[in-house]
DNA sequence: GACTCGTGGTC
DNA sequence: TGACCAAGAGT
């Protein structure tokens, strides 16, 4: 078959498929340039399923791009916490004030412009593009990748620079053959529900399996070929609960790196092999504390690409936190961004607005 | 290109 | 349960 015939076959079959079984999510209720550009921000490595209570909460306090504008960084990150990758949070925000201050009201029709914005790479502008203004500009997802490394038998990784080069060339003749703003959504549809990894895909459902060199040699589930490794790096560690008499001690990470400016409770990674218990005496040591540490026997596992970490929960009493420490309610926590292990460790410890406080470490006598 | 950046779900 | 996955971007 030509590439042309292909193209074109291609197009057809996936709007009209498209039309019948696009799914009702909540961004896709109009195509307003703000509403797509944050809930593909949100999108991004994150579940479809996840996101929806969280685009519902964001477009409920920053409904316009002039409001995220006028928000305050503390305000966006509250709003995020628990969704993960928050540079994607602060980039947004940037990104509406960027294009405020340029005196728009909105997000122009402009590819080169949009692509200078912070957050907003290949795959973002892509979708905005296409979706929102219907240009014919390719976006190459992980569902995007997964689809054509079937429908074109890949037997190498998409992932890899020249196989997304491959795959941009093919999306966008199809985009040109039909609505961009169909099309793209159709081919991430396409991956999300029917080419699913694996040996979850439904084949029989799918409006381009006769179009598809991987069905027509069964190696569906050999596609994607994939070449990253990733060794996971176990450590434990210690957390520390230090309760004060208005709420419990809590530090503010520095900018930059993992979780920049978030509120934390104290916690140490331990070297490797390294025991909870030695964690939590250097974790003491830092802090200059010499009051009495209860097990609390409660553990959480922080987990990352390239490493996790098992924490064990202490705590203890003082009069007041720690040096670069405050005080906090569970209640006024409850509002801050912190990671969400943490949170969930501390919730565990002292109940949703800290009743059992008291009863976990009663006064000596 | 390789590495970092979160979190929760799946099989 | 551990490895992998999920609508990527910045450095």
């Amino acid at each position: 078959m030509s590439a042309e015939k292909f193209h074109l076959e291609a197009a057809e079959a996936l709007t009209a498929w498209y039309n019948s079984h696009k799914r009702d999510l909540p961004w896709r209720l109009d195509r307003d340039p703000y509403h797509i550009l944050v809930s593909e921000a949100m999108l991004q490595q994150t579940q479809v399923e996840r996101v929806k209570s969280f685009y519902a909460r964001w477009m409920e306090r920053f409904p316009t791009l002039t409001s995220l504008a006028s928000a305050s960084e503390d305000d966006v990150l509250a709003c995020w916490q628990g969704l993960g990758y928050y540079s994607r949070a602060r980039n947004l925000r940037r990104a509406a004030r960027l294009v405020s201050g340029a005196g728009l009201k909105t997000l122009p029709a402009d590819e080169e412009f949009l692509r200078s914005l912070p957050g907003l790479g290949p795959y973002t502008v892509g979708a905005v593009c296409s979706i929102a203004f219907d240009l014919p500009v390719p976006a190459i997802d992980g569902n995007v990748r997964r689809v054509f490394s079937r429908l074109l038998d890949m037997p190498d990784d998409p992932a890899r620079a020249k196989g997304t080069a491959l795959i941009a060339a093919h999306a966008a003749a199809i985009l040109k053959l039909g609505s961009p703003h169909i099309l793209t959504q159709a081919f991430m549809e396409l991956g999300a529900t029917v080419c699913t990894p694996g040996t979850t895909c439904q084949c029989g459902q799918c409006p381009v399996s006769r179009l598809c060199a991987a069905q027509a040699a069964g190696t569906q589930a050999q596609r994607p070929v994939s070449t990253r490794r990733n060794v996971v790096e176990r450590r434990r560690g210690a957390a520390l609960l230090i309760l004060v008499p208005h709420g419990c001690a809590v530090r503010r990470r520095p900018a930059g790196g993992l979780w920049s400016r978030f509120y934390e409770i104290p916690w140490l990674r331990g070297e490797a092999d390294e025991s909870a218990e030695s964690c939590l005496s250097r974790l003491t040591a830092e802090l200059r504390l010499t009051a009495p540490c209860l097990d609390l026997e409660l553990e959480e596992t922080l987990k990352f690409t390239c490493w996790q970490v098992r924490l064990h929960l202490w705590s203890c009493r003082m009069l007041q936190p720690p040096a670069g420490c405050d005080a906090f309610s569970a209640d006024e926590l409850a509002d801050f961004p912190m990671p969400a292990g943490l949170k969930r460790l501390v919730q565990k410890a002292l109940g949703e607005s800290g009743e059992k406080q008291l009863e976990l470490f009663p006064p000596v006598r």
